[in-house]
DNA sequence: CCCTTTTCGTGATTCTGGTCACAGGGTCAG
DNA sequence: CTGACCCTGTGACCAGAATCACGAAAAGGG
């Protein structure tokens, strides 16, 4: 049975960007039926949270449209952003396959749409059909390498500079513009912080210098790579 | 048929320590046994490379005996260790599945045992026993949560000594050792550094500082913790 | 057991980036 | 239009860690 509203996961698959590794696209159609008939679809305000850090695991989110952000928070306050998730990305499956607390907060940073699937209703979908446990397993290796990528940034860069130029490369090469070395600002100073493991005040600096350096050019909220050649070589300093 | 030689993963799975999340323990017999038919053993010594940073996955190994060190290395040299591997652990399961080339290191940092299956075995098995597939899916779950806090521990911390209080702290909660204020050092300065992101000369302070502070007292090479709040205290400020 | 190699301890120096402080600019609601 | 609020830019200051540079201590190998 069809959600009478919105899209469906079968409708967002077929509309999505051909991003062939979707957790629950390609499937056969039996499987896609039964997703349909599990999952509820809900639209979420900006700031909204799907969910937070320390919860325990009601189920998956498969975000339709928008973007969020997920980050972690220690003790003391400091904030780390994780990963900023996009339309056809899976979010809260680690917590959910493991039964453990969600390890990170996500929350909506422009409105967006996203499909729930409950965790026994996951987990008994799975047992159904188990080709899909091996979606769920490739998956997992996509989180574990997005983690990963953050350990290298983090461990392995001395400088904000260095991983402020790894960072805008990293956007400038992820197709969602046309021209590659234009990037839309999307983020306030302070989260690009958060993600990088710096201060405020350093990535205001450091955009200052990368304009004066002639790195980078700014028009109202899109980024213009002028040397991307300079801005790679910092990065593999 | 049984490997003529060393311990069988059924041998293993069944003298090694109590850990039930073992990715390959407990499995109907049947599945047991092709693992032990499609399962290769080696001994490896100190130093050893089980394999490399880039290198095309060729497929997992199963610590028996022994302890390596996982890592990953940037361009300027700088090395980060992610993870120390102990027996049980499976390595290289990430690369394996994804098939993307192995992220990081795995060098024994101890003589020990492994048993190594290749990425077709591994792929072939999965196929035939897909009860299998849900324990893969749940280590991958688990390296993953390993990574993350990684990233907690160099993104939300602010300097070496909280870093080196939380290793310590951590080390002191593995049942590696009797008594859990007791930890025995096996790794040098230097390898300690690169897994809290700090340089040698860096720890070598933090350990004098920590010994005169009365948190921590050293005997030969075991470390016995005297202040173990103090160290919390510290980790969560 | 001695000699080589690795690991450890510690001082002196430099300098990056965090912190605090404040002012200007945008945005949004009423 | 106008205030409240959030975001941005920049200056001044300084703590804390990286770096360089040694010599001492320990481990390992023949």
């Amino acid at each position: 049975m069809r959600a009478p509203y919105g899209l469906s996961i079968l409708d967002n698959c077929l509309t999505c960007p051909a991003r062939e590794e979707h957790l629950f696209c390609h499937l056969p159609v039996a499987a896609l039926q039964t997703l349909n008939e599990i999952k509820s679809t809900a639209i979420y305000p900006k700031s909204a949270m799907l969910f937070i850090e320390g919860q325990l695991p009601r189920g998956v989110f498969v975000l339709c449209t928008g973007r969020a952000k997920l980050s972690t928070t220690s003790a003391g306050g400091k904030t780390v952003i994780t990963r900023i998730a996009e339309a056809g990305d899976v979010l809260g499956l680690n917590a959910t396959i493991s039964n453990r607390p969600y390890e990170v907060t996500a929350e909506m940073i422009e409105p967006g749409q996203a499909n729930f699937i409950t965790r026994d209703a996951l987990l008994h979908f799975l047992r159904e059909h188990g080709e899909v446990a091996v979606r769920v397993a490739e998956q997992l290796s996509r989180d574990y390498y997005t983690v990963y990528e953050g350990v290298r940034t983090l461990g392995l860069t001395n400088s904000p500079s260095e991983r402020l130029a790894k960072l805008l490369l990293g956007w400038s090469n992820t197709p969602r513009n046309g021209d590659p070395l234009q990037v839309k600002l999307t983020l306030t100073h302070e989260e690009i912080a958060e993600m990088i493991g710096t201060t405020r005040e350093t990535v205001s600096r450091l955009f200052s210098e990368f304009k004066k350096r002639q790195l980078v050019q700014l028009k109202g909220a899109t980024l213009m790579i002028r040397n991307k050649a300079a801005l790679e070589k910092m990065v593999n300093s």
